[in-house]
DNA sequence: TTTATATAATACCAAAAGGTATTATGTCAA
DNA sequence: TTGACATAATACCTTTTGGTATTATATAAA
C-alpha cells in the first residue's frame, strides 16, 4: 500500500468494514464476535479485518487461540484531514447563502 | 447506489478521483481539461467523473459540445459526519495522553 | 456543407474485490 | 492424548473496477 491515506480510504469504501469499525468502537472483539453481527462467513469477515489492519484502522493482538481486534481511531485522521481541505468550500457556500439571505431581507425591508 | 454515504465513500476510494476533486476545487473544468492532469485516456477520466457524479460529489452542466464539471463540496459532508463519530475517541486518546503527561510531570516534580 | 472537436457509448480485457468452501494449524480442555 | 475450537491458509467463483480502443453523435468552425 502506497500512502496511508489510500489504505484508509480503501478500507472505508466497503459498508461492512465501516460497520465493523462501529462495532469495534464499543469494545475489542475476536473474529468470532465480529462475525456474529454479519450474515457472511468468518472467512469473509477475516478478509475485511485484514484490509482494516492494512489500513492501520485496527490492531490485532494474539491471545491464545484468539485474535483480539482493537480499533485504532487515530488512523481515521488522515481521511478526516483530507476532507478538511474542503471545509472552507462548505463555509464559503454557507457564507454565500448567508449573504444572499441578508440581501433578500434588506430588499424585503426596503 | 443505496445510501448517499456509500456513494461518497465509494467515490473517494480511488486516488485519481480524489485528485480530480482537488483539481475541481480550483475551478470548473471540461472533461478534456481534467484529462490534461492525468496520463490515462479521456474515456477513463470520463468513467471517474461518472462515479463522482453518482456520488453527487460533482454536478455536470452541458454547454454546447462541452460538459462543465463542477465540484459539489457539500456532498463530502456525509463522509465527514461519519468520521466525526470517531472524533470523541481521538479526543479520549488525547485526554488520556494529556493525563499521562500531567501525571508524569507531577511525578517529576515530586 | 465539410471538417474538426468534445463527448458518449460500446465492446473488450486484466486485475482486484467480495464471497464460499475446504483443509491445516495451534491451543484449550476433558 | 484426544477432541473441540478459533483462526489461518488456500483454492475457487463471480462481479466490479480501472483501463484501452473503437465507433457514433452532436456541435463549432472553415
Amino acid at each position: 500500500m502506497k500512502s496511508a491515506e489510500q489504505g484508509v480510504f480503501r478500507a472505508l469504501a466497503d459498508p461492512t468494514r465501516r460497520q465493523i469499525l462501529m462495532h469495534l468502537s464499543t469494545k475489542d472483539m475476536t473474529i468470532a464476535e465480529v462475525s456474529e453481527h454479519f450474515d457472511i462467513t468468518r472467512g469473509a469477515v477475516k478478509k475485511h479485518l485484514t484490509i482494516l489492519a492494512e489500513g492501520r484502522l485496527i490492531s490485532v493482538q494474539a491471545k491464545g487461540r484468539e485474535r483480539i481486534n482493537h480499533l485504532e481511531p487515530q488512523a481515521l485522521k488522515s481521511a478526516a484531514q483530507w476532507l478538511e481541505y474542503f471545509n472552507h468550500f462548505w463555509n464559503d457556500n454557507l457564507n454565500a447563502l448567508k449573504t444572499a439571505i441578508e440581501h433578500k431581507e434588506r430588499q424585503d425591508n426596503d
